[in-house]
DNA sequence: ACTGAAACATGACATTTGTCATGTTGCCGT
DNA sequence: ACGGCAACATGACAAATGTCATGTTTCAGT
């Protein structure tokens, strides 16, 4: 519980009046968090594990929109929202725990704190942004290259130096990258075994290694 | 100065003190208001006219994440972060007029009042929301569904209702939908030119006219 | 009313990506 | 250790989109 910002930067009454609203909930793999569609209740903070937010379409088609990792928040839009539905559903990838709180105690915190809700509004700016990124890469670059970021982007966020190259932190299939980057499963595939050949990239799912982190980066930008 | 909730929701002391940190600005066409990579020094909101916040690439490919109304707040974000840059460009649509404080008066201002606060969190969350219902749609539709998507949108929002169905309230080239929804003007012209054989839509830039919304939905949707 | 520039339009072709089919590899649980 | 399922792989083809070229229409400013 000490790598979270928004419990950081409280103190006193503040901190303690927040802490005892907070409830802790485990999920584990198959589990779903929430579904797109229901009714908003909580707000949450993710201390462990990795949490997938996913939207579909009618005909089953899916797209990731953003992994979130210890310390992230989520429902701090959607529950702002007076009995708003999910925009989205949250899958936990492996063993996840989550910190949450009912959205009435979420309203009483960021009216008390002003700490707290100066944290939340950076917290909606960077992903603000971030999801505008997103749609730039998505509106503007080829999947070669969107594949080319993501991959950049996660040895750089959750990488684990090793000798052969940086090694990601969680299990991802190439269905997985498929859905994070808007393209079908044969295209990710072909794609990395492209990354592959080009000695870019090395592994499958539980074991993937970012070989040449700046050809990357290159191949994202140009 | 009537049709902006963030400002509605203060009273007394709050909103003298927010409004006497306010100033005017107007733009007109062929102005930046700011450019993508400048620091950050103001909050904006705006009061009269559209504005276009665009993203670049190095090879002068654009990108348009969104168009700001009379309401819309912007720079709640990027200003957030002490020193941060602007993400994007804005850009009048034609006659602006937006209302501007400095961040440090926006910052009393959240620290001051948690109904601003609470406004801001809300309004990020919203726009949060949309920007990613935005990548969705990138990264899952086709180019047409993806236009006529756009269309509905602004008739919906900013449409004038008429005889012959509605009307647009913005100019808006082939380009800008181009832009708009990630592909070439080349196929937004092709796209548009089928809307329009089939009684779609009708008209040019200064003149759009959307003639079936439902059918503009269910495309889009399909 | 005229004129130049911007917007719109369309064809021909290249490239990218999706779709479907089929086969191989790797990994987890018993 | 092995059996089965998910993940990975690849070919052949179709569909969507981009690119480049060329021509027409529309519109704002003189």
């Amino acid at each position: 519980m000490d790598r979270i910002p928004l419990l950081n930067i409280l103190s006193g009454a503040d901190r303690e009046r927040v802490l005892s609203e907070l409830t802790e909930a485990r999920y584990g793999k198959g589990d779903l968090i929430f579904r797109e569609g229901e009714p908003t209740e909580y707000f949450h903070i993710v201390t462990e594990g990795t949490v997938k937010c996913v939207k579909s379409t009618a005909d089953g088609k899916e797209c990731t929109l953003k992994m979130l990792m210890p310390g992230d928040l989520f429902c701090c839009d959607a529950a702002a929202f007076d009995g708003g539905a999910h925009p989205g559903t949250a899958q936990p990838m492996g063993d996840v725990r989550i910190l949450r709180m009912s959205k009435k105690a979420y309203f009483t915190m960021l009216r008390q704190s002003p700490d707290a809700a100066l944290e939340v509004i950076k917290y909606l700016g960077n992903r603000l942004n971030e999801a505008q990124e997103k749609a730039k890469i998505l509106a503007l670059d080829r999947a070669d290259q969107r594949l080319a970021a993501l991959l950049a982007d996660l040895a750089v966020r959750s990488g684990i130096e090793e000798p052969q190259g940086i090694r990601l932190s969680m299990r991802l299939t190439r269905q997985d990258m498929a859905n994070m980057v808007g393209t079908t499963t044969e295209t990710a595939i072909r794609i990395m075994s492209r990354f592959k050949r080009d000695r870019l990239v090395s592994g499958t799912a539980n074991r993937l290694l970012v070989r040449d982190l700046d050809r990357l980066k290159k191949l994202a930008s140009a």
